[in-house]
DNA sequence: CTTAAATACTTTTTT
DNA sequence: AGTATTTAAG
């Protein structure tokens, strides 16, 4: 096997196989050149079936990523080698040993709004006020809780207080009621593998023995079921491999303990540590900032990125009046960037502290007709007409799942109101059934003929797909169910923009169950669902879009681009927060700001705004953030400035940013353009061909229009292939 | 029970 | 400002 290619330390941190092995890899140091290297190495050179390693990775792409590069450097299928996050590899173990703990197999995963609506609920069967108990706020709590392995049992016996004693009375409930719904929520998918482990050694030594060989990335971001998974898989061979870096632990608030990386010694045992220190990745201007950071913190481990890279021009730091000049002085460094610098859309990325922020700089970007692409925010799968209808779905696969019984019994709209609703949750608890079980028996339920006949038709369609889905493929399903609810009708009856929107989400989704049918045959309704479930919005992206990317800060951790733009750098959003800060949450704020300024190769812009509206109230005057004033002076360059002129500049110039005409004229069917008053659209038909083609172009709310490429100034956003 | 209007809430970050 | 939830009228 050729390593030729890496230097010592990448070397070594491949070749040393037995006990634990602990690799502090710095920012672009090479880590997944490293990993994919290293798991060749253990096939290859020491000879371990690809089916007895296992890789756990921060998202399901780079999961993705890491096996196709495993597979180009060995040239053999390594298809049945278990690499994904934390949670898909539990949710596998899970659908194969559950019933051992009492569940079905069909269980399904809640995310948040599902076991929120679970909380509250719960909340409300207790007879407990939603005002002093707010949901959000309990489910938070329990959710704590359960990263910190605290059972409602431990729970209860540290109760302090009226507030505590019925929290953990709704803790306890909720519990219970998960298991009732044949359900789990992402922490219980962490949780139950380790219970599952403890109860039944002889499935733990099965993983021992199956999983010979360990490793797992971003590891300084693990929590306690996390750790306590690896270690309990690897406690006996001890052939564990774990990389990370201390100064880009971003995730505490989710219980994430960067002792994990800093006491892997002592919890492992012995294990030999490497550095990797060079950094491939940015400028020395670039690295020398972000250390000059990050050095402030006092808990971390000394330790000081080196690189080849040329010296680089100094970071930009932007000076704007308010939120929306910030925006139009990002445009103009994208114009400049693209128009009059070397780079592409792809190449440029927007990073910021909150989701919020990203709504003015998205306007400014539409308006101009700059292509972009926001990661985060509203999920695809979290809109509510697509969680409508997978709560169908889920329904017919897990009839217990109440969740979703309450989300559909009356949607589309079919005279079931709350009174009737009510009902059925206390019959069902009295008796001991699921709400749809309820359902089968009508006779003694005190609610009105109507509802009645409703209620049964209901039921009779949840019967019939549950008969059929085993034998029919995912998309059949959905395209029958959505046809026997009449779904395109209800919205389009309502003859608003909005809800053609919602027609067009759906449509996406049977879409791209279609997708995930025709790429996997083998896998039905049961594996689409998981899926959809642990997707995450950067799992979505595709890198080579040509567009600039939207995202925050933690969703581009693992990335890199030539130039990153930082917006926001104000003392209470970027550090977020209150300015009288507890050390560990600056610290994390530090982390994160390191972070970003990490992700870039070769051009760093930090822009802030003297004032910033929140909520949509009045600006408010902010303080530039403290990281600004953490930089070293001399590779700092501050811009923009207060001058009245580019500020009215750029509001009234005529959009000075076309896209070259070329570019629209190669246009083809299918592919995604934005246009300036239309917005986004798709390509239905092209006639004709360069600037004179004519193009069919579906836009959102299903908007058709018949343009001429040479005048629709159109920007590519996503070609076909 | 449904629809429209009033009001409350949002902004940490994510699996 | 924009969206979700609650309340009042039909």
């Amino acid at each position: 096997m050729n390593l030729e290619e890496l230097n010592p330390q990448q070397r070594k941190a491949v070749e040393i196989t037995g006990g634990p092995v602990l690799i502090f890899a710095g920012a672009g140091s090479g880590k997944t050149r490293v990993l994919t290297h290293k798991i060749a190495y253990l096939v290859n050179e020491i000879g371990l079936p690809p089916d007895n390693i296992l890789a756990v990775t921060f998202t399901n792409k780079a999961a993705d990523e890491m096996k196709q590069r495993v597979q180009d450097l060995l040239n053999m299928d390594v298809s049945s080698m278990s690499v994904g996050t934390f949670h898909s590899i539990s949710a596998r173990i899970l659908r194969r040993e559950i019933q051992l703990l009492g569940y079905s197999n069909d269980f399904v995963i809640y995310d948040q709004d599902d076991s929120r609506a679970l909380v509250k609920s719960v909340i409300k069967d207790l007879n407990l006020d939603e005002k002093s108990f707010v949901p959000k706020a309990i489910q938070a709590h329990i959710s704590k809780a359960k990263n910190q392995m605290i059972t409602p049992e431990l729970f209860a016996n540290s109760v302090e207080g009226f507030l505590d004693e019925k929290t953990s009375e709704i803790y306890s409930q909720y519990q219970k009621a998960l298991k009732a719904n044949n359900a789990l929520d992402f922490d219980d998918l962490l949780l139950k593998p380790i219970e599952l482990f403890k109860e039944h050694p002889g499935r733990l030594e099965y993983y021992q023995n199956k999983y010979q060989y360990v490793l797992v990335d971003e590891y300084q971001d693990t929590n306690k079921p996390q750790f306590e998974f690896i270690q309990a898989l690897s406690r006996e061979h001890r052939d564990v491999c774990v990389v990370g870096d201390d100064d880009q632990s971003i995730y505490s608030w989710r219980g994430a303990d960067v002792n994990n990386i800093l006491n892997f010694s002592d919890t492992f045992g012995e294990a030999h540590i490497i550095k990797l220190e060079q950094n491939y990745r940015s400028t020395k201007n670039i690295l020398e900032c972000a250390w000059a950071v990050v050095s402030k913190n006092n808990t971390r481990a000394e330790k000081k990125l080196w690189t080849d890279n040329k010296q680089g021009e100094k970071l930009s730091v932007i000076e704007c009046r308010d939120e929306r000049d910030e925006s139009w002085k990002i445009l103009k460094i994208i114009q400049n960037e693209t128009v009059h610098g070397s780079f592409g859309f792809d190449d440029l990325v927007i990073l910021y502290r909150t989701n919020a922020q990203s709504r003015v700089v998205e306007d400014v970007l539409r308006r101009e007709g700059v292509p972009y692409e926001i990661i985060g925010g509203i999920k695809f799968y979290a809109r509510k007409e697509v969680k409508d209808v997978l709560a169908y779905l889920r329904l017919i696969i897990n009839p217990t799942d109440g969740v979703s019984f309450d989300r559909i019994v009356n949607f589309p709209v079919r005279g079931i109101g709350k009174t009737t609703i009510e009902k059925i949750h206390s019959h069902a608890k009295e008796n001991d059934l699921s709400y749809l079980q309820v359902l089968e028996d009508l006779g003694n339920l005190s609610i009105g003929a109507k509802q009645k006949k409703s209620l049964h038709e209901f039921n009779q369609l949840i019967h019939k797909f549950r008969n059929s889905y085993k034998e029919q493929n995912a998309a059949n399903i959905t395209h029958d169910l959505l046809l026997d609810i009449d779904l395109q009708n209800y919205y389009e009856n309502q003859n608003t923009q909005e809800a053609l929107e919602r027609w067009n989400n759906v449509e996406e989704l049977l879409n791209s169950i279609t997708d995930f049918h025709d790429n996997r045959k083998e896998s039905g309704l049961r594996e689409f669902l998981e899926e959809v479930s642990l997707l995450t919005d950067i799992d979505r992206w595709n890198a080579s879009d040509k567009a600039v990317t939207l995202m925050t800060i933690h969703s581009a951790k693992g990335l890199e681009f030539p130039v990153v733009m930082v917006a926001g750098l104000e003392e209470g959003l970027f550090p977020l927060g209150p300015q009288s800060y507890e050390v560990e949450e600056l610290e994390e704020e530090r982390r994160l700001f390191y972070v970003a300024v990490t992700r870039a190769m070769n051009k760093v812009y930090l822009s802030h705004a003297i004032t910033r509206r929140r909520f949509g109230g009045a600006p408010i005057p902010t303080t530039q953030s403290r990281f600004i004033s953490e930089l070293p002076e001399n590779l700092i360059e501050v811009k923009g400035g207060r001058e009245q002129s580019t500020f009215s500049k750029s509001y009234n110039a005529k959009p000075s940013f076309q896209q070259t005409p070329s570019s629209s004229s190669n246009l083809r069917k299918g592919d995604q353009v934005s246009h300036k008053l239309f917005g986004k659209g798709r390509i239905l038909n092209v006639e004709g061909e360069g600037e004179s083609a004519k193009l069919t172009i579906v836009f959102s709310g299903n908007v058709r229009k018949k343009l001429i490429a040479q005048y629709a100034n159109l920007t590519p956003l996503k070609t076909a292939s």
